[in-house]
DNA sequence: TGGGGTGATATTTTT
DNA sequence: TATCACCCCA
C-alpha cells in the first residue's frame, strides 16, 4: 500500500502522543499495519513489546493479517494484536494471585450473567425476574465507568438505583464464589490492579513499548482508563479513530474520550486524515454536508479525487411491502444494466426487524442474500449446554454452568431437589457441586434424590479428571459419548432437520475446540481453551460470508468499518432514522453520525427509501420524511417515485410497466 | 396459581 | 426472528 503524504507522517511520528483523526475511508488501517512494520523495522522496537488493541475480534484478524502480510510471519510473531478483552484476559491470568482467582476461573457471557443476576433477584426480591435485564445492563454501566459495588451503593440516591447497587454487592459476590468473570471484568480487574498495585503496574508499562488502538471513538471510561494505565509515562501512544463513526454511546462509548486525549497528553499531536479512497464525489458531498450539522471538537472535510459520480436517489414508496419489492426490482435491473455480482450491494437499515420484509421480497425475487447479525453459534441452546458442560468439568464450583445442565437431559433431578441443595449449599456457604458430596445431606432430599445428584456429580469428577490427564479435546468428546448426548437432541427435537442441525452444531463445536487446540502453543489446558472460545467468535461464518455472491443486508451499526459499490438506505423517515427514541431523548446527533456511517459506506452509488406510511402498534400511520434527508444538498438529490397521493390502480400500472420492462430485459 | 401456548411488537451489539 | 405480555386450561 502506498502512504499518501498525511499518512506516512502518521506512520512516522514518534514524538509522543499521537491522535490520528481518520475519516471514513481515509485508509486508517492501512496506518496502523504500516506504523506497527515501521516500529519494528525502522525503530528496531521488538515485536513482543508493541501492543495493538481493537474491539472485535475480526478487526484483530484482519490487522494480523494484513501486518504479517507485510512484514512476513517471522517478523511478526509475538506481536500483541488483540481485543480490549483478550489483553485484559491475558493480564488477570498472569496476576491471578494479586486477584485472589483460581487459575480455573470462567468466563460469564452476558446470558450467563443475567441468570446469576435472576437467581439472585429471586432469593433477595421475590418474583421480579423481569428487570434483570435493567439490572444487567446498570451494573454493566457501572463497571464500564470504573465504579465499585461500594461506590455505586453510596452513589445511588434513588431507590431503584440503590436496589440495583445492592444487587450488584450480590452479583460481585456471587462470581467470586463460582470463581467467575464477566465481561466487564476483564477490563475493570485489570485497571482496579494497575492502579493499585505499583510494581505490577510498572511491570505491564515495561512489557508494552508502543500501545496503538484502531477504533478509539468507541472507548469507554475503562478502557480509556486501561489504556492511560499502560502507556503510562512513556508516552509512546498512537490511537486512530474518527468521531463522527461514534455510534455506540448507548453502550458506553464515550467520543468525549476524544477531547480527554487533549487534557490528559498535553503534548497530543493531531493529524488528520482527509483524503477519502472510496466514495465519488457526489456521495462525500452528501457525508459532509450532514455531518456539518453537528458540534465538532475537531474540524475536518472529506475529499477525494474521484469523479463527482451519479447524484443520490430518493425513492418514496407506499409501504414497508412497496419498499422491499422496490429495492428489489431496482436492484435486479441495476445488475443487469451494469452487470454486477450481488455482492456488491448492500441494503442497510436501523433496526434488524425491518430486515423481514427485504428477506421475503429478494427470496421472491431469487436474488440470492446474505444477513449479519442474525443468532450467534454460542445463543443455540445445545452450544450453550455444551460449554455450561465444558465450563463445570474446568470449574466444579461454576454453579451457573451446573445449573444449567444438572437435568438436561433429564436426570430425575427436579426442581425442589435443586432447591433444597441450593439451601443446603448456601448455609454451608459452599458450591452446589460440592454440596452433593457432604454427607449432612441426604437428612435434607428423598433417598432417590440424593443418589441422582451423586451419580451426576461422580461423574462430573470423572470427566475433569480425564481433561486434566489425557487430551482435553478428546475428554470433551468422551464426556458428550458418555451422556448419550446426540441420542437426547434426537429425542428432543421437534423435526427430524432440528434434530440434524443441533448435532451438526455440536461436531462444529468439537471441531473447533480441536483446532484451537491445534493451532495454539501456549493454549493447552482445556480452562484456557474454555476461556478463548467464550471471546472468539467462530471464524469461519464470517469468510463463508464474503465469499459468496450474496447481497448483503445489515443495520447500519453492522455495517461500520465496511464498504459496497451499491448501497441502498432504507427507512429514511422520523421516527426510524432518527429513532423516536433518540428523538424523545434529544440525542439526534448520534443519529445523524450513524446516517453519516451509513452515507460513507457507498463507493459509487446511493439510493435512500421511504415508505409514506407503515404500521405502527396495529395501526397505519402516516410517516414524515427522516430530517437528515433536508439536510442533504438539494441539488445532488433525485427524488422518485411516489408524490404526495397514493393511487393504488397508477401503482399498480407503474408496477407491471417495470415487470414488463424486466421481462424484456432478460430477453 | 402457574405454566405453556399464542399473538403482537420491535433500536442499535461486542466481548 | 426473539421476546414479552396475556390468556386459558389444568
Amino acid at each position: 500500500m502506498k502512504l499518501n503524504k498525511k499518512q506516512l507522517s502518521a506512520v512516522r511520528y514518534l514524538d509522543g502522543p499521537l491522535l490520528v483523526l481518520a475519516g471514513a475511508g481515509s485508509g486508517k488501517t492501512g496506518v496502523i499495519t504500516n506504523k506497527i512494520a515501521y516500529l519494528i523495522v525502522e525503530c528496531g522496537i521488538s515485536a513482543k513489546r508493541i501492543v495493538a488493541l481493537t474491539f472485535t475480534n475480526k478487526a484483530a484478524r484482519e490487522m494480523k493479517e494484513r501486518v504479517s502480510n507485510q512484514l512476513g510471519s517471522k517478523k511478526a510473531r509475538g506481536l500483541h494484536i488483540s481485543t480490549f478483552h483478550t489483553l485484559g484476559l491475558k493480564i488477570i491470568r498472569q496476576e491471578l494471585k494479586q486477584l485472589s482467582y483460581k487459575k480455573n476461573f470462567s468466563i460469564f457471557d452476558s446470558e450467563d450473567s443475567r441468570s446469576v443476576l435472576t437467581e439472585i433477584m429471586k432469593v433477595e426480591l421475590g418474583d421480579e425476574s423481569g428487570k434483570a435485564q435493567e439490572v444487567q445492563w446498570a451494573i454493566s454501566s457501572w463497571k464500564g465507568q470504573l465504579v465499585s459495588p461500594e461506590q455505586a451503593l453510596s452513589q445511588s440516591d434513588d431507590a431503584q438505583a440503590q436496589m440495583a447497587a445492592q444487587l450488584y454487592v450480590r452479583y460481585q459476590a456471587v462470581l467470586r464464589a463460582y470463581n467467575a468473570v464477566d465481561f466487564d471484568d476483564l477490563i475493570y480487574l485489570p485497571v482496579e490492579l494497575l492502579r493499585s498495585n505499583l510494581e505490577v503496574l510498572e511491570r505491564w508499562q515495561n512489557k508494552v513499548a508502543y500501545l496503538l488502538i484502531d477504533e478509539y471513538q468507541d472507548t469507554n471510561s475503562s478502557q480509556y482508563e486501561l489504556i492511560k494505565m499502560l502507556v503510562g509515562p512513556r508516552l509512546a501512544l498512537t490511537v486512530v479513530g474518527d468521531d463522527d463513526q461514534s455510534i455506540y454511546a448507548w453502550r458506553g462509548a464515550r467520543p468525549e474520550n476524544m477531547k480527554h486525549l487533549n487534557d490528559d497528553f498535553p503534548g497530543l499531536k493531531v493529524i488528520k486524515l482527509e483524503q477519502n479512497y472510496r466514495s465519488s464525489g457526489a456521495i462525500l458531498k452528501a457525508a459532509n454536508t450532514i455531518i456539518a450539522n453537528n458540534e465538532h471538537v475537531f474540524e475536518k472535510t472529506l475529499w477525494s479525487d474521484r469523479g463527482f459520480g451519479e447524484s443520490l436517489r430518493v425513492i418514496r414508496v407506499k409501504d414497508e411491502t412497496h419498499e422491499a419489492d422496490t429495492v428489489a426490482s431496482e436492484l435486479m435491473s441495476h445488475r443487469f444494466k451494469h452487470r454486477t455480482s450481488y455482492n456488491e450491494y448492500a441494503i442497510l437499515y436501523r433496526g434488524n426487524y425491518q430486515s423481514r420484509a427485504f428477506e421475503k421480497a429478494l427470496r421472491e425475487y431469487n436474488i440470492p442474500y446474505h444477513l449479519s447479525g442474525g443468532t450467534s453459534f454460542f445463543s443455540y441452546t445445545e452450544v450453550k449446554d455444551l460449554m455450561a458442560y465444558v465450563r463445570l468439568m474446568v470449574n466444579n464450583d461454576d454453579d451457573a454452568a451446573f445449573l444449567r445442565i444438572v437435568n438436561t437431559p433429564r436426570r430425575d433431578i427436579g426442581a425442589s431437589t435443586i432447591e433444597k441443595l441450593a439451601n443446603y449449599a448456601s448455609i454451608r456457604e459452599i458450591s452446589l457441586f460440592a454440596a452433593c458430596f457432604e454427607l449432612g445431606l441426604e437428612q435434607h432430599v428423598s433417598k432417590r434424590a440424593l443418589s441422582s445428584l451423586q451419580r451426576f456429580s461422580q461423574w462430573v469428577v470423572e470427566s475433569s479428571d480425564r481433561a486434566l490427564r489425557s487430551d482435553p479435546v478428546d475428554a470433551v468428546k468422551e464426556m458428550i459419548r458418555s451422556m448419550d448426548y446426540e441420542m437426547w437432541l434426537r429425542d428432543n427435537s421437534a423435526t427430524e432437520k432440528a434434530a440434524e442441525r443441533k448435532i451438526n452444531n455440536v461436531y462444529e463445536l468439537t471441531d473447533w475446540m480441536q483446532r484451537i487446540s491445534d493451532n495454539s502453543e501456549a493454549e493447552k489446558s482445556l480452562s484456557d481453551l474454555v476461556r478463548h472460545m467464550v471471546l472468539m467468535d467462530i471464524l469461519e461464518r464470517n469468510e463463508e460470508d464474503s465469499k459468496g455472491d450474496h447481497v448483503q443486508l445489515m443495520t447500519l451499526h453492522a455495517a461500520k468499518g465496511l464498504e459496497f459499490p451499491y448501497v441502498f438506505m432504507v427507512g429514511m423517515e422520523e421516527g426510524l432514522l432518527p429513532h423516536r427514541t433518540s428523538i424523545a431523548e434529544g440525542s439526534i446527533e448520534e443519529e445523524r453520525r450513524l446516517a453519516y456511517v451509513g452515507i460513507t459506506r457507498a463507493q459509487k452509488n446511493l439510493t435512500f427509501t421511504l415508505a409514506s406510511k407503515r404500521k405502527q402498534q396495529g395501526e397505519w400511520t402516516a410517516i414524515e420524511p427522516s430530517r437528515f434527508l433536508s439536510e442533504l444538498p438539494e441539488d445532488n438529490l433525485m427524488w422518485e417515485g411516489l408524490g404526495v397521493e397514493v393511487n393504488p390502480e397508477q401503482q399498480q400500472e407503474k408496477g407491471q410497466a417495470h415487470l414488463a420492462n424486466l421481462r424484456d430485459m432478460l430477453g
